[in-house]
DNA sequence: AGATGTGAATGAGTTCACAGCT
DNA sequence: AGCTGTGAACTCATTCACATCT
């Protein structure tokens, strides 16, 4: 059988895998060792079915009549999702949700770490943030080059998100994630994934509507 | 015709109808009045099709031959999405996230308003976050009788997701935002959006692998 | 017996293509 | 002439149902 993981995975399998390998976690902190999937869907309100479509999407990572060994699983889904080497990241904006950002990333079981951030702001550059010290935006491609950081973070007002997408790309990274609340013409190279939180508090507006 | 407003709306969909106003809000500080679908898709990066079957669920909107008034249309997008009115939100823990979200939310054209914020840590309680002081996670149901807030948003461990959902629906709040990395069961007259940061920073590490 | 893995069926969401209005 | 609004076609995603393996 085939199982080439190059079939174009779709986004919300990947977020799915995410979130099988969060339940799985939560199963090795409980000590659990087997796991069907029928028993992962009841409890966390996933769809057992699913489950297994999704895995069988990259090789066959179960024991028909038994389950899923939990450990096997998690670690074939942490390599599956590249989660096994460590992605540094950039803040490019240190604002509120900068400097939040920059505090919560970097807990993922050691997966993301937060190796610099770059701001506009005179008032804000030198200011020490977890373990790194604000520079200035004018360094960035510096700042990139040393630190050999492979993932931006968009924390900047709306106007200015465009222009530092493109100073990113052109500064070497990798991949972008956009929080700012616009919308960014993304080089095919660098992919690009947008994260607008208002978007989410109006989703709930329109439920309450 | 009919256009029943309760078709049931998909997810997507509104998420969409928010893009479309805040696209409508950038036109509108550029001094445009009038604009074709395929305008603002080529100038957004959207689909001109998209746009009339989403807008056409709720109304005709546009001019045939024409195109849609912006004035209008964002008028007509602010009322179904339901920002017409303002929402009170409490932020239930105010860790980095919890305190910037109390920051950065409330500037939707005033949409949104963080009126309050708890903690069960003695050391967070009584600080002041912009426009409130953090009260005792105790207060919790005080809190929301005193200020009418609708919107509980959960930046709690993911522990202690459920038990806080569970206290915000006693509360009687009316729909959560869940950025707590934990499936929660939900109530059904309680909405529930779950926001896990975690899962876009791995779909882009998926990218990258 | 019991759970996986998977083709087939269903359902949701998007795009096409054009009729209908201005 | 030009753009909206919309049924029909199509593509993508989920669910069903069962053959297959331990």
């Amino acid at each position: 059988m085939p199982h080439s993981v190059w079939n174009e995975v779709s986004s919300p399998t990947i977020n799915r895998l995410s979130l099988y390998l969060q339940c799985l976690r939560r199963l090795q902190d409980l000590g659990v060792r087997k796991v069907s999937s029928k028993e992962l869907a009841q409890r966390f309100l996933l769809s057992a079915t699913q489950i297994r479509k999704d895995l069988a999407q990259f090789g066959e990572f179960g024991i028909r009549g038994v389950g899923y060994d939990v450990d096997l699983l998690a670690e074939h889904l942490t390599s599956l999702l590249g989660l096994d080497r460590r992605r540094l990241l950039v803040i490019v904006g240190i604002g509120n949700l900068g400097s939040a950002l920059s505090r919560y990333f970097g807990f993922n079981h050691g997966s993301f770490q937060v190796v610099a951030g770059v701001d506009v702001d005179p008032k804000v550059v030198g200011k020490k943030i977890g373990g790194f010290t604000v520079r200035p935006s004018q360094d960035l491609p510096a700042v990139i080059a040393e630190t050999n950081a492979e993932i931006g973070v968009l924390t900047v007002p709306p106007d200015a998100a465009q222009e530092n997408y493109d100073l990113l790309v052109k500064a070497g990274i990798r991949a972008v994630l956009n929080f700012a609340p616009a919308r960014v013409r993304p080089v095919k190279a660098v992919p690009l994934k947008d994260v607008d939180l208002r978007i989410f508090l109006e989703e709930i507006a329109f439920a309450l509507r």
